[in-house]
DNA sequence: CTAGGGTTAG
């Protein structure tokens, strides 16, 4: 039993079933045994309570399922049984501890990282930075930020989407500034090799909030200088960014030359035309995206679509749409 | 077994 690892996802996923069905019948390790169903059957047998492997995945696989309260959960679980966290325990709790934007539970993560010598670790700080800006602390995030002595591209956007998130998006383009200055220092990689579509992306969100043209135009300079202007993140935020500026057309021009588009791509198109009150175009928008986005809109579409509608003053059209949300109510009842 | 991102509207 010792050392035994999780052999796969499947059995990953029946033990996260398993830790949610059981988690109140479990309070010391030993517990168990007064339960009998299959799960709890694998549970037990391929969860080594003594193992911070099978905790990390564990704690790991909660966080990317969106069961944060779960992965809390199981973090404290295995603090009480006294089992040592490693460096891959502290990303995930910390990372529900943001999704839940629960402060306290933050705190307490952080000085047991501390406690546990992580403090320099990259993983721990993108995480915590991410997590006191997400929790209205930004000047934590900030501290924790220049503390770093060697930071990568994740700390930089961490602390960037920290600045647009606490609607500060002017600063977030300053830090993004400050890093290309960095990379033009020669500190560290060049900006080409350290920069990726995430970074860009959450830089493109800030110039959609500063609504200026020059500097939309510009960060979509370092996009194509750095070859990430054609992955499709980057371009549905191009989009809106350009939409922000008033640049309508050239929001359109993103639109039109991208090789791929998904929901958000469709959507931010709509949604640029629906806020302009250019319903007529958003309806053809859509109706493009029936015939060649594989019909697959979503509740965001609808929201967008009602606008559109609202402003044309199309109460047929707006009908047939409620008539669509109420379906898919039902649907999903 | 680990960190950061995009569409609505309120």
């Amino acid at each position: 039993m010792k050392g035994m690892k999780i052999p796969n996802p499947i059995s990953l996923h029946l033990l996260t079933i398993s830790f949610k069905i059981h988690k109140n019948h479990f309070s010391t390790a030993a517990a168990a045994a007064s339960t009998n169903t299959n799960l709890t059957t694998l549970f037990n047998k391929y969860f080594d309570k003594t193992d911070v492997y099978s905790w990390n995945s564990l704690i790991a696989e909660l966080a990317r399922g969106g069961d944060s309260c779960e992965s809390l959960r199981a973090f404290s679980w295995m603090r009480k049984l006294d089992i040592k966290p490693n460096r891959s325990t502290f990303p995930c709790a910390i990372k529900s501890c943001s999704a839940l934007f629960d402060l306290n539970s933050g705190e307490q993560t952080h000085q047991q990282a501390l406690v546990f010598g992580f403090e320099s670790d990259l993983f721990v700080s993108s995480a915590l930075i991410d997590m006191y800006s997400k929790c209205g602390k930004l000047s934590n995030a900030r501290v924790l930020f220049d503390e770093i002595p060697q930071r990568n591209i994740v700390t930089w956007t961490s602390l960037i989407t920290g600045y647009v998130k606490n609607d500060d998006a002017h600063e977030a383009l300053m830090v993004f500034k400050e890093f290309l200055f960095e990379k033009s220092k020669g500190n560290g990689e060049e900006v080409g090799t350290s920069v990726d579509s995430v970074a860009m992306v959450s830089v493109l969100s800030a110039c959609a909030r500063v609504s200026n043209k020059a500097v939309s135009e510009g960060v979509h300079g370092v996009a194509i200088k750095v070859g990430l202007d054609k992955v499709m993140g980057v371009e549905n935020t191009l989009l809106d960014a350009y939409a922000k500026c008033g640049e309508v057309s050239l929001s359109r021009k993103v639109f039109d030359e991208m090789a791929e588009k998904d929901v958000v791509s469709w959507n931010s198109m709509i949604a640029v035309y629906a806020q302009n009150g250019l319903s007529t175009d958003a309806f053809e928008v859509f109706h493009g995206m029936l015939k060649n986005g594989g019909g697959k809109y979503n509740e965001v579409t609808l929201s967008t679509l009602l606008q559109a509608c609202a402003h044309e003053g199309a109460l047929r059209v707006g009908m047939c749409l409620h008539d669509q949300v109420t379906i898919r109510v039902l649907l999903s009842y």
